[in-house]
DNA sequence: TAGGATCCAGCTTTGGATCCTT
DNA sequence: AAGGATCCAAAGCTGGATCCTA
């Protein structure tokens, strides 16, 4: 990542620069340009993260998400990836400490409108915390997965499970590998997996960010 | 209607003849046989309503309701019509005198159960009343819905109002008209609708009697 | 027509698979 | 591999249209 803006240095100084890119076009999407436009508003916006990082803006503590949305109804087409998950830590996993709390403590949303045309702009971004409600489900949802994974039923962890937030393949490809314990202990080989937020919640809180569906 | 069964005297014994129903296998379903099933039940329950009654067990207060489930997951496969709508009366229609109410006061919940190869059986028969917080529900969906008919704005009900209960068409042809008065007081001709509840509706109260989904 | 319902095309949602860049 | 996400077939749901019998 090398920035061609600094840092913003406060919350409203990032604020600022998310509601002036307001409107501005951006390449379609595409199955060439996955990830792209993310990475477009995060350069256009100062962040530093990167890899190692577990924020986008690590010295405001903030998550940069740009979420597609359609542009009459406001919305999202799509589901959030939040962060992978390491399957093997599962039993020893706490919402407290985790990084996807870490991650949506709090959030940078850019929904980016998406036409009829398939044109693509940059909408109203808004600043979002949790509310205590919304992180009592969260943490409920977080619990009921990984406390599967921990009983080593992995392989009963559906993308139904959660009411808010999913547990998903992630990997570039099908064929990618990960091992995690299986309930007698045994290794079992599966695919690696994230977190997503269903899109039901993000347009839920784009529209109202108390929202509780 | 002529029954080749006796009304039952009392509660348990319809409950009694429902229960040895169970299991039965009754006639597929198809374009030329909808209904069918219904008033097979009917007349096996020995059931006497007919077309003038609020219930098709006057005596017991009891409406009947057959309602097609999928046999793996018992989750319903169609909403249930519950009973046609006098729109041109909408805006003197209160919910504590309705007829609809009334049919749902109590209700004898026979599912028809079916199979992956189309089979239908008789599954276990449920006699169900309202709950306070379901009635209110249902209250209020009845509100939201005539209230507009009674504005005038029957166009603008579409099936999606109503939380449990919604407003379709009910007619036998789609050309079949009606007429109801518009915001202007002006004749509407429309096709004639009646109520009917929601199959997440049904499937939450067979599955628990008291549900609030 | 009233009473018993189901049909089914089209839209929406789901959720496993996949794609790009560093 | 980690971080940024979107793709898209298939399942599920909606809701207007329709069917049978008496």
């Amino acid at each position: 990542m090398s920035p061609v803006v600094l840092p913003p240095r406060h919350e409203g100084e990032l604020l600022e620069r998310a509601r002036a890119l307001r409107g501005t076009e951006v390449p379609a999407a595409g199955l060439h340009t996955k990830g792209k436009v993310g990475e477009l508003v995060e350069r256009a916006l100062g962040a530093t993260g990167g890899s190692a990082a577990v924020w986008d803006f690590p010295e405001l503590q903030i998550e940069l998400k740009t979420v597609p949305v359609d542009a009459r109804s406001g919305a999202p087409r799509e589901s959030t990836f939040v962060c992978a998950v390491s399957l093997a830590d599962a039993d020893r996993a706490e919402w407290a400490t985790s990084w996807v709390r870490a991650k949506l403590s709090r959030v940078l949303w850019v929904p980016i409108e998406i036409d009829e045309v398939r044109r693509r702009a940059v909408g109203e971004a808004r600043l979002w915390s949790p509310t205590r409600e919304q992180e009592a489900v969260l943490a409920g949802d977080f619990e009921e997965i990984l406390g599967r994974v921990g009983m080593g039923d992995v392989e009963g962890v559906t993308a139904r499970l959660g009411r808010w937030m999913q547990l998903r393949p992630k990997a570039a490809h099908g064929r990618v590998r990960t091992v995690v314990r299986g309930a007698e202990g045994e290794r079992v080989e599966t695919v690696p997996r994230g977190f997503y937020l269903r899109a039901s919640f993000t347009g839920a809180i784009l529209r109202d960010p108390a929202a509780v569906p």
